[in-house]
DNA sequence: CGGGATCCGTTGGGATACTG
DNA sequence: CAGTATCCCAACGGATCCCG
């Protein structure tokens, strides 16, 4: 995808569907735990925090489905299932990394240009 | 949290809520046809496809607040309105770039993995 | 031409209760 | 412990009508 190149509309469509997947309220905080090592589930609901039980299933099943995340059951008692970072979860975090130190450096301008935009609206 | 890998966990939410900013349905697909220059508003109705009036003036006024576009009005009768990318809308493009490349890049593999992913739970 | 206002179906996501 | 099932609300997003 050279600079000036007219970029396909079906690409376009394919990098919005995948940063809609990984764009949702969790996924991406999930991913980022997970990059650490492997976790229970019970272990990650903590990490992540103020996830309910029912968004962390529907968030791994979905990275799961997705190839990004594998599920590992133990059949012990009491139950103990393992999520980890599939290779390719740990590829999908390089480009999101540098998407990451992004909204980072740049927050404060985003910020700034909403407090603007707002106090000016408000007249 | 372990020492060397130092993204506190305000940081990942900013990340997550940039992601969940530029994520939905349609902003990534406006912020690229202005990519191409700065366009009126039927214009880059026509040139999205299939995004609705109502959902491409909202896009737009939140892209505009978060300061990534400016609304340019030209008070001539017919009106005319003109979007054009900021500098902080054009920096955006550049860690979305690589994103982008990652999506395009693996998309088989995601669909590879749902397909298989489908097919072990459809028994 | 570039919206605003309204209606309405769909989806996202939280709270709670129950289960193997 | 690691879910599933259910209810319920809010936000998203499309369709339509209207207006300066």
């Amino acid at each position: 995808m050279k600079p000036g190149h007219p970029h396909a509309t079906e690409d376009c469509r394919a990098v919005s569907e995948v940063l809609q997947r990984i764009g949702d309220k969790w996924s991406l905080l999930v991913v980022r735990r997970l990059g650490d090592g492997p976790l229970r589930f019970n272990e990650l609901r903590a990490a992540v925090g103020g996830i309910s039980q029912k968004m962390l299933t529907t968030t791994l099943r979905t990275l799961e489905r997705d190839g990004f995340v594998t599920r590992t059951v133990f059949p012990t008692i009491p139950p103990r299932v393992d999520y980890e970072l599939t290779e390719l979860g740990r590829e999908l975090e390089v480009p999101v990394k540098g998407l990451a130190e992004w909204a980072i450096a740049n927050m404060a301008r985003i910020s700034e240009a909403r407090r603007r935009f707002d106090t000016s609206t408000a007249a």
